[in-house]
DNA sequence: AAAAAAT
């Protein structure tokens, strides 16, 4: 139907400079429990509900927000909406979907440094045309329409000086979309892969939102930022908290981080300052709150990057703590956005807990934007590893592949295995350095900086460098151990090929990987790549042993671009509280806000027909390819 | 059994 694909050419405004303060061990002070003060609550009724309430009143998209004043607040903690599950009753209620066709892109491919640090890459390799073919499916109560230039969008003169000194023609497929999506106050769960400029996605319409505000943070003793961006390494909230500052050079939006194993004084003495914008990782973040240094009660709007993994097992009870149990406004009375480059059916079932009619979005699926990583998968043992592994980089020496740019990153499945390899490979005369998490933070700071100024071009790492990391000119990916999970696997290659250049992975398969055939059969097949018959045979044999797996429904989660939403048909049969589409049809009526109404009053009309405003149906999900 | 994230 609207599943068209289309041409573009971008790069993603790649972050070079990560000039941080050196970080030394330090004690921390303690703080008794007596003397970790509450902070007040209150003062925050006057505050409008959403970032965004100029850019939602000119939407179509403005209930739950621009209604709150005179309706109830949408559910908590996501499960008030479920609340209504009963209503409605349509075929295929709530449910929507469309696939929009693309412009093409132009886009300068390099991000001007405002700063210091000045790298001289160059776009000569970027593959424009590889980005030709990007699928973008959008899901979703009234979608707003992306936007196809910076002018369109026209985020104010301070934030459009911004995007000029940054080189950003052009804005990328996530952008497009995700931009007048969030500038519209509505919550998001998007998928892209990192590199894609998914950071500048949410920070144009956070900054632009808070300079809207015109409440900028005053200095005090106790923080209270407008928006709160949370990432689940130390490394990527850095990198996040480098770029945001880019966005927001002279607007006076304040941009802090707080991440742990560096001193934490020197971060409160810059939240004393005053914070608009917070950076974090959750354990630090939560420390800080405990200590009533910072408070989340003015939160407008809460981002999530790499989504998945902050709410994996390990992650999950200290997300929920934020965004639940501390003062954080609920879900509704605040936008929340989830980026990661991979989304699984169970995660997005979890993060619906902190979403409130959310669209869903999901650009460049693996059969396009992967075309730039050819994938490799070869059958070593255990045994064999090392010495293959030594064959295949002497093998690449020769091409000059081991110059400054070209930077090859091994991951491997154990801290000590990375220790253990990086002294193996210097041994053998290898310049290799090693990054994971049983490494202080300057040594892992360094190790990110050795390697990405070429300096040791070979870095071996854990899955702490599996996400978000941003580092031009990786070369070559080598899964030296394969990790459990294929999206794991997913985000690691995607440490190559980034910014339209073309990259390498290898992945060294051996008989432990048993498990990890089928999804890896798959994902090879849709990212166009030959799959080895001798995998193939793994992949039949696993699939009957692992008991036929449809663990992964429809194969959808791989690189996430499926909205789980689609499968709710079972639930709703099933239990009509555990529907995720209560919220639709209820919200529209409990706020008393038709369609017809919201686009009236907004005088958007053009989004109500054909490709925009439209519901999704059976019909289109056929269209689309999956099943 | 493993990695990440606070001290």
């Amino acid at each position: 139907m609207y599943y068209t694909t289309t041409t573009m050419t971008w790069s993603d405004g790649v972050t070079e400079s990560t000039q941080r303060p050196q970080t030394r061990p330090t004690q921390l002070p303690y703080v008794p429990p007596h003397l970790r003060n509450k902070y007040n609550n209150g003062a925050m009724s006057s505050m409008p509900t959403s970032l965004n309430d100029d850019y939602a009143n000119k939407n179509a998209n403005s209930y739950g927000f621009t209604t709150e004043s005179t309706q109830p607040p949408l559910g908590r903690g996501g499960r008030g909406h479920r609340g209504r599950g009963g209503g409605g009753g349509r075929g295929g209620r709530g449910r929507f979907h469309q696939t929009q066709e693309q412009d093409s892109y132009n886009i300068a491919s390099k991000f001007e440094k405002l700063e210091v640090n000045v790298d001289d890459e160059s776009p000569e390799s970027t593959n424009f045309a590889a980005y030709d073919d990007i699928p973008v499916e959008v899901s979703g109560s009234e979608i707003p329409s992306p936007a196809s230039s910076f002018e369109e969008i026209d985020l104010g003169e301070s934030l459009n000086r911004n995007i000029k000194r940054c080189k950003y023609v052009k804005p990328t497929p996530i952008q497009r979309h995700a931009i007048p999506i969030a500038l519209a106050g509505r919550d998001l769960m998007a998928c892209a892969q990192t590199g894609s400029g998914k950071t500048a996605a949410f920070c144009f319409p956070i900054i632009h939102a808070i300079l809207e505000l015109n409440r900028l943070s005053k200095p005090g003793r106790v923080a209270f930022p407008l928006a709160l961006i949370l990432s689940p390494t130390r490394e990527l909230a850095c990198q996040i908290y480098e770029e945001a500052k880019k966005f927001a050079y002279q607007t006076r939006v304040r941009v802090a981080v707080a991440y742990g194993g560096a001193p934490i004084v020197h971060q409160l003495h810059n939240l004393e300052k005053g914070v608009d914008i917070l950076v974090a990782t959750p354990g630090r973040l939560v420390d800080m709150m405990e200590r009533a240094k910072v408070s989340l009660s003015m939160i407008k709007c809460l981002a999530l990057d790499e989504a998945d993994r902050m709410l994996d097992m390990g992650f999950e009870p200290q997300i929920r703590k934020i965004v639940q149990q501390m003062d954080m406004p609920p879900c509704g009375s605040r936008q929340t956005m989830f980026f990661s480059a991979t989304f699984p059916d169970e995660i997005q079932r979890l993060a619906s807990d902190f979403l409130s009619n959310y669209i869903f979005l999901s650009v460049g699926r693996v059969g396009s934007s992967t075309d730039l990583i050819a994938q490799r998968v070869e059958f070593v043992p255990n045994m064999d590893k090392r010495n293959h592994l030594m064959n295949l980089l002497r093998g690449q020496e020769p091409n000059g592949t081991h110059g400054k740019h070209a930077l090859t990153l091994i991951f491997v499945e154990t801290k000590r295995g990375a220790d253990a390899l990086e002294h193996w490979l210097s041994l053998n005369g290898f310049p290799a350095i090693a990054i994971h998490g049983d490494k202080v933070q300057m040594e892992r700071e360094r190790a990110l900086k050795s390697f990405k100024s070429g300096y040791t071009p070979i870095l071996v790492a854990t899955d702490v460098a599996s996400r978000g990391l941003d580092v031009p000119h990786v070369a070559h990916v080598i899964n030296f151990d394969l990790p459990k999970d294929i999206d794991d696997y997913v985000h690691r290659i995607g440490r190559t090929g980034r910014a339209g250049k073309s990259g390498l992975a290898t992945a060294f398969f051996s008989d432990q990987n048993m498990p990890l055939a089928k999804a890896l059969v798959e994902l090879l097949q849709e990212a166009n790549q030959e799959v080895p018959l001798w995998l193939n045979d793994y992949a039949k044999r696993a699939s009957n042993i692992v008991g036929g797996g449809r663990a992964r429904r429809f194969g959808g989660s791989k690189f996430g671009g499926y909205d789980f939403r689609r499968d709710a048909q079972y639930e709703i049969e099933n239990d009509p509280y555990s529907s995720t589409y209560g919220s639709f049809d209820g919200t529209a009526s409990s706020y008393g806000l038709s369609n017809a109404n919201s686009y009236a009053a907004t005088g958007v009309d053009s989004y109500s027909t054909g490709s925009y405003g439209h519901e999704f149906s059976h019909e289109t999900v056929e269209a689309s390819g999956w099943d």
